[in-house]
DNA sequence: GGAATAAATTGAGATAACTCAATTTTTTTA
DNA sequence: TAAAAAAATTGAGTTATCTCAATTTATTCC
């Protein structure tokens, strides 16, 4: 376990490749080893805190992190699952640094911490990052506004449908994996109550499309999956 | 009334002030006048289509446009309303130009349409228009975020009461507006049937939360809106 | 390893919001 | 200006989803 105060050099960093920042010159990989730190979060641990500001960049080492819009009277809506070697969220870095979600581990991870200037300093230095970051951002808009549409007029089997799909194609990579989130976050994932996810898997367990042993799943009929993220 | 080959010069532009592009140099400007067309769309006019893709960036000169997700069964999501001077909507231009979201015009509307590949190069020749691009893409972001928590948790009178105080704080900038959007729009502002919006219209009117005549509407009690924004 | 705590499931009842159909009002067109 | 078309409202009935409470299962901690 690494405390906040340990630093790996990026160059030396195993994780080089996979990074965000791969092909920096020599110099800005200095610059941003001198201002990074490597931070260990527990799982439920609070990374980010909606409505506070940030002078730090983070994205993940190991581990996983769930973005999240938290409403009022407990009421969360979970954006997208943060995995390693991704930004994991921007404050808003040009203006006041303010968060709008919050970003919470699901497990143990590590992150990596970058100052903000020395972000900003770097982009504004280098317009090669313009790109990689206008197409970051546009991304997230899409994901956004994809995930309006389909939480606002779906049925509660299409959004299950929808988290399941998600969670085999962008998290696990496999029909078959074990859930590393709770039943109450695949709940806050689809916009629904824990109670009716509860049903809906039920159901879905009943109908063969997927096979359930506590925090096992495997998806046996995806293409039903898809079927009720289509019509539902 | 203009058409597609009216061009005014950006310097002589009654609107630069206005203008995303308002402090540029003078080569800049060349550039840009070179390769924008003006275009006139009538209301109800598609300017983007989701799903396709656009060759330029465009901004309304007049007029009002409605930026929506288009949905299965005639179920849309409009997720802002777009105004003069305003950044209509982002092609994913670093990547392959496509669209997310659909723009329509509520109104008869003039646009300046600046070709992607010129909007692309003075950004990155000139990294000052970067924290203006970020400022914007992370507000939009914000803006989604916001949008999703509250069409997903808030009953009805909160998301009419959220439209409203929208058209007011944001469009109208008053309390008393003539609507510019038809009712079926505003259903699908708070992601709700047209028929509802009717009703909590309906009560509102009873409430005396609203004065409305027809197109012409009053807010009579903001208080109350912002309340039940709070508490739905 | 067993008690305590937390998480997940299940059931029943309540209700918010939708759909469909009929009517009224407004806008457009001839 | 009248007729036609479109938009908006109103009503009634249905349904999807939530809430609350009880129970079961899983996890944590001493």
């Amino acid at each position: 376990m690494l405390n906040s105060n340990t630093k790996i050099k990026c160059g030396l960093c195993i994780h080089k490749h996979q990074c965000f920042f791969s092909n920096l010159s020599e110099e800005e990989h200095d610059l941003l080893n001198k201002n990074k730190t490597e931070v260990f979060y527990k799982a439920g641990e609070t990374i980010y805190k909606q409505g506070t500001s940030s002078n730090y960049l983070i994205f993940l080492l190991s581990g996983m992190a769930k973005v999240m819009i938290e409403g009022d009277h407990d009421k969360n809506l979970i954006l997208r699952l943060g995995k390693p070697f991704q930004i994991l969220d921007f404050p808003a870095i040009f203006d006041d640094n303010m968060l709008y979600r919050s970003s919470v581990t699901v497990m143990d991870s590590r992150a990596c911490l970058i100052d903000i200037d020395v972000f900003k300093s770097i982009i504004l230095s280098n317009n090669k990052y313009v790109p990689m970051l206008f197409s970051h951002l546009n991304q997230t808009q899409n994901l956004y506004s994809k995930r309006l549409i389909n939480l606002i007029y779906k049925n509660m089997e299409a959004r299950i449908a929808d988290a399941l799909l998600y969670l085999v194609n962008e998290i696990y990579y496999s029909r078959v994996f074990t859930l590393t989130i709770s039943r109450k976050d695949l709940a806050e994932l689809a916009g629904m109550s824990k109670e009716s996810t509860s049903r809906i898997l039920g159901q879905f367990k009943e109908q063969e499309i997927l096979h359930i042993k506590g925090k096992e799943i495997e998806v046996l009929n995806k293409k039903q999956l898809e079927y009720l993220s289509k019509v539902g």
